[in-house]
DNA sequence: CAAACAATCCCCTAAAAACATGATTTTCAG
DNA sequence: CTGAAAATCATGTTTTTAGGGGATTGTTTG
């Protein structure tokens, strides 16, 4: 008598991927799967699982709601969160809504069966990834940047070029280029979308 | 008799671009100029203007923070901000403290001086395009995005790039970039980087 | 005064994004 | 069932960034 497992996602891929990987454990009954909130909740009505597998984004609703409901209707289900993102609100809004785990599509087999293994004891499980977000987060370090850095952080995030910023500012589009530069290393940021997302993020706007 | 003018902004580029623009015309009497707000205040303490274009952007102070503090001080001067960013938070700062005008860097002759003559008319003046953003502010229209484009846009804001998304997404790159340019003609955002911006200000994150 | 920092400028390469255009398949609501 | 909307994929060009150097001028400050 195994875990029971059920798992709804609207991609048809990952259903198949997880059910490969576990399909050799023993200890594991699948149960099938939905591709819609509708139709998990239909099937829950039938038949609950031990763990469930619940993608953050499904088509007709949110999974972040659906997971929720499913915990006020069934305690006893183990929810594990599936997502591709590993954002600190999803991460924490799922837990809120008292999913057990965290796990990003990108899991390998080690990582699913530890996580449905650890939400069967009753703890809670967050993948690497998204322990690391989850404790980032709470360190907040703001860089400290130069009045002029501010200045092309602002247009940048305006949406002007290097060379726009460069005629607004009455410099060459050279200079504009370190400004960017520095920024991105300041801020530890891998573009400027993300530069901008941070500068949101820390106050900076 | 003419109007007496003063200026304070750290480019010396500027102040000289905006002194020349100026000689020519007969009702305008050149004070100076000052490149610090302290070097602006000590000014005033002998003379005030009738006008002071300041700069927002100074390096010792906040030229927000320096208008508020001489219209406490001297009332009677008409001050006109002078800036490089057409920022709605800026313009509206330099309104509340009592800035009679918003003048871009880029301003034509015959603005500037259209300005001069209608603050001390004791009128309000705005250039074009800031007068634009102050109303566009009030019209915030919030594009229409579909759940998978919304996926994406958090991705982009996340710093990842089209391939990258592609891959946690598990979908070609090539519809990752046309999703990504379906974002940024409903932004009508120019780049990414403007994108994240207008998605932070109308909500999406 | 020397060191640190800020701001300025330049060159180079490779990667990524922006822009244009077109097309197929799925999904969904009327 | 059917048409509109959404999601998918492709190809090619041009512009902009990202990443790696290096360098000069001021200013500030211990």
């Amino acid at each position: 008598m195994g875990i029971r497992i059920f798992i709804t996602d609207d991609h048809y891929m990952i259903i198949e991927g997880i059910r490969s990987l576990l399909q050799d454990e023993k200890n594991i009954e699948w149960l099938g799967h939905a591709m819609t909130a509708d139709s998990c909740l239909a099937f829950l009505k039938k038949q609950q699982p031990d763990v469930l597998l619940l993608d953050v984004n499904l088509p007709d609703k949110s999974g972040i709601d659906l997971c929720k409901e499913i915990k006020t209707r069934y305690p006893k289900i183990q929810i594990i969160a599936l997502s591709s993102f590993n954002q600190q609100s999803f991460i924490q809004k799922m837990l809120d809504n008292r999913a057990s785990g965290y796990v990003l599509k990108n899991a390998s087999k080690e990582e699913i069966i530890n996580a449905i293994e650890t939400v069967i004891e009753g703890d809670i499980f967050l993948s690497q990834e998204a322990a690391l977000v989850m404790d980032q987060c709470d360190i907040p370090k703001t860089p400290i940047i130069t009045r002029r850095e501010k200045e092309v952080l602002l247009l940048i995030a305006s949406g002007l070029t290097n060379l726009e910023i460069a005629e607004k500012l009455f410099i060459s589009s050279a200079t504009v280029d370190t400004h960017r530069k520095n920024l991105l290393a300041k801020f530890e940021a891998k573009n400027s979308a993300s530069l901008v997302r941070l500068a949101y993020e820390l106050n900076i706007v």
